[in-house]
DNA sequence: TTGTAGGCGTTATCAT
DNA sequence: ATGATAACGCCTACAA
């Protein structure tokens, strides 16, 4: 006899009230702390709940209430983030929703526009969270001027009205290439992300690029742009020395990174000593590497706090939706890839 | 004015039974196919429907029904496994999941025998899968004998009574071995775990070692267990240039990877020539090395589709819970890291 | 083949 | 400070 026929229903709050002595609501409001209850009264059903082991049924609750007590979490592809920060993020955002008192529903992005729709619907969540959105992107019309909380990871080309969080790439590419720079190079060759990656769309990568250039172009330094894998024009270069018109040119990784850090060494070149080599990468992967790289962290534990805090404002309406566009600090960490400090003004032509 | 005063509801079967014409109860029959319907109702059934865009409620159908309609999933601390081969599992979990029409709640570790209580306590959801259970787990106590559909990714030391899949370590362990040993080493380097991972207990470390102990221990040759990280007596072992006595040592990794890999290139060792070198890894980390790793694989995609199906075989009564440990087949893919065949037969000394 | 009605466990509005 | 009681939206006997 198969005894999942039936759900196997624990006591409720009716059993509760009853052990007490005292009415359902007054269980329940104990529960909610939304009116004051006597000192004893209060002595007496937590009694009854712990004594029973209750377990207040969240179906129950949804549907009287206003609440789900769920938080939805849409993840991307893991070809698109690299599964160590989109564990990292995942891992504290559950952590923090848990303490707010939410759970966290996971759904893959392979739901699509449809499957925001069905979490927007009102009775699946509260509140969705939407991991890398795309510049286009179905699911940032869909949610645009929706009356259910959507927040973004991400910058969709008009973010207005949405709600959205990311790390600030444009900073993170202007830094690493100032730094680049600070130590005396006067080229910048980039190792870009794939063709594929690109042609996904998703802007992080357009914001980084636009850093890079930026940076270069007011330090009027002229970049090479390569794409992942390493080889074709990123692997002429390296052949070249990275020299050309003994300029010294600097390196950024944004992937493939231990494929270019063993292209540098096949070249015989010395990181840290003979190039500087920067890279926008996790802390992990940047100690990692033979030679640890200076690099600047996608930080997704720091965006996750973040998205963490804004979606519980918007919740409890201490924060109004949309019109909001946050970028967490990038920051530089320097390690052995790059020299420790800048040689004397205009020292070159070896 | 905060418009998420009030819950923010779509149109109820109720409705959808009005502007079709027909009864409430029939929607829902609709819904459920549990009775016959003429193609007129239905059709007019499912029209109003799509008209109003019509969602049921999650919380209303899990009160009045007898499942959730969500499946638990409690993740593992993140170093524990490897963010790569966790967020693989994970995703192919929760698309398998939704094909089955259920939704995938996620939960930490963090929460310990508490969080799956709560999970088990039957209004939150109809199944739990824990992830990365240790030998002696509180958890698997917990579950066992317990009324409800839990299924453990581990071997717990006493299995007795539970669901458990996981991959085949022992058998993984033994290829390595075997594998080594088909191509002439007649001794074994193996690079461990660290300290602090043994010290938690998961217990596919045990079941690996065994494995490779006893395949070697058939094949008479020994064995020397170093441990992550790559230092001592491992470092020891690569210095001594793997030989002793004149014997081929052969390599298996099984954490640290990279930082080994480059370890054996600064000996000026040869991996696929010199030494033969073996690891339990990912595809993509065996890839992604200088020399592409001839490895097995946890095939964490795998597992997870087994267990999706156990699992979903469980809630719809077509297995029987409890009693039930599957392992998951050990396949070892040959890539550069190894020659290509044995040596003739005692060619040695060098 | 279809409709009627009771109940699932909470929340929240009335009263008292 | 506390009790009744009406929703909430759906499922499922029971009737017809």
């Amino acid at each position: 006899m198969a005894s999942s026929r039936t759900a196997r229903r624990g006591p409720t709050s009716k059993d509760v009230a009853r052990r007490a002595g005292v009415s359902q609501s007054t269980v329940s409001y104990v529960m909610s702390g939304k009116r004051s209850i006597s000192a004893d009264t209060l002595r007496r059903v937590e009694d009854a709940m712990a004594a029973l082991d209750y377990q207040p049924h969240v179906g129950a609750r949804s549907l009287a209430g206003s609440r789900t007590g769920t938080i939805a979490v849409v993840m991307p592809f893991v070809s698109a983030v690299g599964a160590q920060s989109l564990m990292a993020f995942v891992e504290e955002f559950v952590v923090a929703a848990r303490q707010h008192g939410s759970d966290v529903l996971l759904v893959t992005a392979e739901e699509g526009v449809e499957g925001l729709r069905r979490l927007t619907g009102g009775s699946v969540c509260d509140a969705a969270l939407v991991m890398q959105v795309a510049s286009h992107d179905e699911r940032a019309e869909a949610a645009r001027g929706l009356d259910f909380p959507v927040m973004f990871i991400g910058v969709p080309e008009d973010p207005a009205g949405l709600d959205c969080i990311d790390f600030d790439f444009a900073a993170g590419g202007r830094l690493l290439v100032d730094e680049l720079v600070a130590l005396g190079n006067r080229r910048i060759s980039v190792l870009g992300w794939s063709a594929e990656l690109v042609a996904q769309g998703y802007n992080y990568i357009d914001r980084f690029s636009r850093g890079v250039h930026e940076a270069a172009a007011a330090h009027r330094v002229p970049v090479d742009w390569h794409r992942a894998p390493v080889e074709g024009g990123f692997l002429e270069t390296l052949e070249q020395g990275l020299h050309r018109d003994g300029e010294r040119t600097g390196v950024v990784l944004t992937s493939a990174v231990p494929a270019a850090m063993r292209a540098l060494a096949a070249q015989g070149m010395h990181t840290g000593g003979d190039v500087d080599v920067v890279a926008l990468c996790t802390e992990a992967e940047a100690e990692e590497q033979a030679v640890p790289l200076t690099a600047v962290s996608t930080q997704p534990r720091d965006v996750s706090r973040r998205a963490t805090e804004r979606i519980f404002a918007l919740l409890d309406g201490s924060a109004t939706p949309g019109e909001r566009l946050e970028l967490v600090d990038a920051g530089l960490v320097r390690r052995r890839s790059t020299r420790r400090s800048a040689p004397g003004p205009a020292s070159d032509a070896r």
